[in-house]
DNA sequence: TCTGGGGTCCTAGGACCC
DNA sequence: TCTGGGGTCCTAGGACCC
């Protein structure tokens, strides 16, 4: 294993054999609370939080000052501040971030195109290709840091292993702006002295299930029998943990990515009672879901409904369709569905969230689009501006369809669509949402 | 201490079919 | 009569990751 830092203690790695470590991970150090560094350069040596100030919020991100008081990215804000009452607090720049990573990404692109983009801060690259054009994964790795901070002002760490799962592991233990290599026949001495929740896929719930089991290192994991593992966590999580602390990680480097699902949510400040105002909440996020659809040449099949009461308790209702949509009506028709059974009895909601699931790809035209009886504008203007977006034959209104190609129950008497701004209401046999 | 928003994957039970 | 076994789909919940 070789290390290589940012500091003045540099460690060769020429003595390491980097040859079989062959897959790189890059992940950037503290990004966005580093991106925020780079406008604010008077604060570097301060602690620095990134996120909300008000209410619910929680921590984005943290630089390294603010991390040595206990502070954490998806601390609650409360207590990050208790911790370190003298942190200076910024409000996140998504678009910002998203322009240093696109560059960062770039720059990784132009050592290989297998490139897979985890997240906006962190990547893993198979250089295999890479080795006669720019060099050994360590010299690639080491390169690849300097032009980042070079071009960028921003550091990360690199991990290079022959999985993976290792390095990504490795690029952890180099942080902050190191280097680390873990040959092939390193890797169960570099793994197994780590504690279990270093492992990939175990989290706070599944570290105590472990710990409880007297296996507190992947050592421990990796020499009890698969059986034992799986009783305790799962069949498919108790392959994957036995095989990762034995160093075994057959994925390759992806390049595409498919979606899965597309979805929004939102916490409130305060908990929210009012029904009607779920609802038009509901109704935006279900225009903004299809919106995203629509853009990503994507229908959905599953609407799933979202809600988190003031104890914090969790429920999802999901509600298949005969056919897919990308329309923002039935979406929101189908989560208020699910809603008006929930919503009943009276409730108080701190978080609510649509999620459109089973996706696959669109033929561009949304079942019952548009219904001309319900558009005012009429369903030929609706055709040709959402063509002028979309494309020519992209779009055809509901109207052209045949009458047992449009679904049932798609419209209520008195609805709208949406745009206008009027939650419709659920469906007749729910009770009428309270406008209180 | 009081818990974001974007996701993925797994489990388990029930319905339904052969 | 009391009861099988596999496969698939749907639903709900939960752990986990960035």
């Amino acid at each position: 294993m070789g290390r290589q830092d940012g500091s003045d203690r540099t460690v060769s790695t020429d003595a390491v054999d980097d040859s079989t470590a062959t897959l790189l991970h890059i992940d950037l150090d503290a990004f966005f609370a580093s991106v925020e560094l780079l406008d604010h350069p008077e604060l570097v040596d301060r602690p620095v939080i990134v996120g909300h100030r008000s209410g619910r919020s929680v921590v984005t991100a943290a630089n390294y000052v603010a991390r040595r008081y206990g502070v954490n990215s998806a601390m609650p804000m409360a207590i990050a501040l208790r911790r370190c009452p003298s942190a200076v607090v910024l409000e996140p720049h998504m678009s910002r971030y998203k322009d240093y990573s696109a560059r960062v990404m770039r720059i990784f692109g132009d050592f290989t195109p297998l490139v897979e983009q985890l997240g906006i801060d962190e990547a893993f690259l198979d250089v295999a290709g890479a080795r006669r054009l720019h060099g050994s994964p360590a010299e690639i790795g080491a390169q690849i840091r300097a032009r980042v901070v070079a071009e960028t002002g921003l550091t990360c760490s690199v991990g290079a292993a022959s999985t993976k799962f290792v390095a990504k592991m490795a690029s952890g233990r180099a942080k902050p702006n190191g280097l680390l290599v873990v040959p092939a026949d390193d890797t169960l001495a570099f793994l197994h002295p780590l504690p279990v929740a270093a492992l990939w896929g175990v989290g706070a719930t599944t570290e105590q299930t472990l710990i409880g089991q007297g296996l507190r290192t992947i050592g421990d994991l990796a020499a009890i029998p698969l059986a034992a593992l799986q009783k305790s966590v799962g069949e498919a999580s108790g392959r994957k943990l036995h095989d990762l602390a034995w160093g075994r990680d057959p994925r390759a480097v992806t390049v595409e990515h498919e979606e899965k699902s597309v979805g929004h949510e939102v916490t409130f400040e305060h908990d929210v009672t009012d029904v009607a105002r779920l609802r038009s909440e509901l109704l935006r996020q279900s225009d903004a879901v299809a919106a995203r659809l629509r853009r990503a040449g994507l229908v959905g099949r599953c609407v799933v409904l979202k809600l988190r009461y003031a104890d914090f308790s969790t429920v999802t209702r999901s509600r298949t369709l005969a056919e897919p949509t990308d329309v923002g009506r039935r979406i929101y028709e189908e989560a208020a569905a699910s809603f008006g059974v929930l919503a009943a009895r009276g409730i108080r909601v701190r978080l609510i969230g649509v999620r459109v699931e089973q996706l696959s790809d669109g033929d561009g035209a949304g079942v019952a689009l548009w219904d001309p009886d319900d558009d005012w504008r009429g369903a030929e203007r609706a055709v040709d501006s959402l063509t002028a977006r979309f494309g020519r034959g992209t779009v055809r209104p509901a109207s052209l369809l045949e009458p047992s190609a449009r679904e049932p129950g798609t419209r209520e008497p008195g609805t709208r669509e949406p745009g206008t701004r009027e939650p419709a209401a659920g469906p007749s046999d729910q009770p009428k949402p309270d406008r209180g």
